[in-house]
This record gives C-alpha cells, structure tokens and sequence, in this order.
DNA sequence: TGTATATTCCACCAAAAGGTAGGATTTTAA
DNA sequence: TTAAAATCCTACCTTTTGGTGGAATATACA
C-alpha cells in the first residue's frame, strides 16, 4: 500500500511552495532542498504547471510560485489526480470488476471503509490546512 | 494508492482457498478460476508456500491446500508481508527520514491515523473472519 | 544586443514489476 | 516401469515507472 514516488515528490513540492507561498523558487533551488533529481523534478513541475497547481514564469530569475490566495482552492486530491489518477478509490481490492455494495466481495466491506476515510482525508484537507497547522505549533 | 497487483493476486487465492478450505487445487485450476496469469501464479504460490501460508504437495494429484485449521491463525498482514512487505507501514508520506510523532512533517497527524487504521485492519482481521462473514450472507 | 540563468522539449536509459517459455523433477497409479 | 499430471527452477521478455542528457527557447538586464 503505497503512494508513487512521483506522487510523494508533488505532494513534498506543494507542500513547500504552500509553507513559502508568494516566494519564487527555481528548479534547481527545489531539487537542492528537497532531495528530488533535477530534471525529474522540472519535469514534474511543468506538469503542475500545466495542470495549473503553480504559477510559473520563464527565462532569467524566472521559476515556480504558488500564490497565498490559492492556498484555500488546492485540495490534496488534485496534487494526486495531477499525478497518478484517482482511479484507485474506486477500485474493488480483489480486483473484481463487478464487487459492489449489492455485490461484495469477502473484503469489501473492511475495504471501502478504509478507502472512503483516505478519499474523505484527500478531498476535505487543503494547503492552506497543512500551513495553518504548522504555523500553530511555532 | 494502492496494493501492488501482485499483492492483490495473493490477497485473491488465500480468500479462494479459504472460502474453500481443506480441498487440493492446481495451478491450473486457479489459474482459470481467479484470472491470475498461469505462470506467475505458479511462481506466488511457491512463495506462498514457502512462508508457510499454504501446503503443498507434488505430482499428479498435487495442488495447494489451505487448511480449515488454519484460517484462524492466518491475518491478512501476512500475506502483505509475503508478497510486498511491510515498509510502507511506517513511513512518512512525504518521504521524510527524521518524521515522527516529535518531528512531524506538515502531513504528519493526518497521515499517520489513515495509515493506522488499515494497519490496524490488516493486523485484525484472519481469514477466518472474511469466511465467516461471507457464510452469514447466504 | 549579448550573456547568464531560467524553463521546455525530445529522446533515450535504468530499475522494478509483471509475465512467459521450457525443461527438470516429483508423484501417482495403471 | 512407464505415462500422465502436477510443482519447481532458471532464464528471458515486456511494460511501467523513475531518471538523464542535451539542445532549443525564453527572459532580465548590463
């Protein structure tokens, strides 16, 4: 049970640039700080970029941002839906295309409880949350 | 977020084989039965059986059993730990080495009771009780 | 207008996971 | 003792994911 690699890099990013909102920061200044290989990351961030979760700007002094006033409007589903899909939260854990409610499979129940508390966890917290949370405990 | 497919097939045959404890099956017959590529089941079940997981026989008239016996003894944690291990259990989402309950990253707390709750389900739950269950229904 | 410092694009490489092939070995029973 | 039916073993192939290299393009500003 896990999250990709690529996912945990985007969630570690986001959460940076949230935590540094309003700041600029090069893909070389990310790669050095946050422990990610450079040309994979400026990859993943031209993704981001695209799927408009950050703000860039090219050229010289140029980079990635996140504004502060889009902290509230980035929930975590869409870091993960920009990245590996949200296909898997509706997914049987046996992989049988026909389990359902109606029609469960023997893990179904203990399962989609499980399941349904990351998707609520994943759709309900924004990076305005996590950034709220840290500056609490200074 | 999700199982490995391997861990998926695995999770897949001990419930089979549970719902239908103490008969002998063959590859072959699992093969055609849950839809797990013929092969590469040959091979899980050899390392299912070598954690001990189910019993083997060889030659004609051989298969896998899983005895009645056993599905108390057995938790879905390990066959987890038989296929893909059970690292993920433990690590920070962000993929921060020095995170804990005392240095916790911004994702920390919330992560940290999903991650428990289905630890907590696979350390919970035997074979026995997905049997059961699955009898009640009929 | 040229140079330094960025992102972007494209093609390729490497490692891990999933899957296949073929034959050796084991066992049963006629 | 031999044929059939099973697992076991080793090596290889394919797909997906993660990662690199190098050149093209964009921008700031001296």
């Amino acid at each position: 049970m896990h999250f990709r690699k690529t996912t945990e890099y985007a969630i570690r990013v986001m959460v940076y640039l949230a935590e540094n909102s309003g700041e600029r920061f090069s893909v070389s200044f990310l790669n050095k700080t946050l422990n990610i290989p450079y040309k994979y990351l400026g990859r993943l961030m031209n993704q981001l970029s695209q799927q408009n979760l950050v703000q860039v700007t090219q050229g010289k002094y140029g980079g990635y941002l996140l504004e502060t006033r889009r902290l509230p409007e980035i929930y975590l589903y869409q870091i993960v839906d920009a990245v590996e899909g949200l296909q898997d939260y509706d997914r049987c854990i046996l992989g049988f295309p026909q389990c359902s409610d109606e029609n469960p499979c023997a893990l179904h129940h203990l399962w989609v409880e499980q399941r349904d508390a990351i998707k609520k966890m994943l759709y309900s917290t924004a990076l305005v949350d996590l950034v709220k949370r840290n500056i609490k405990k200074m």
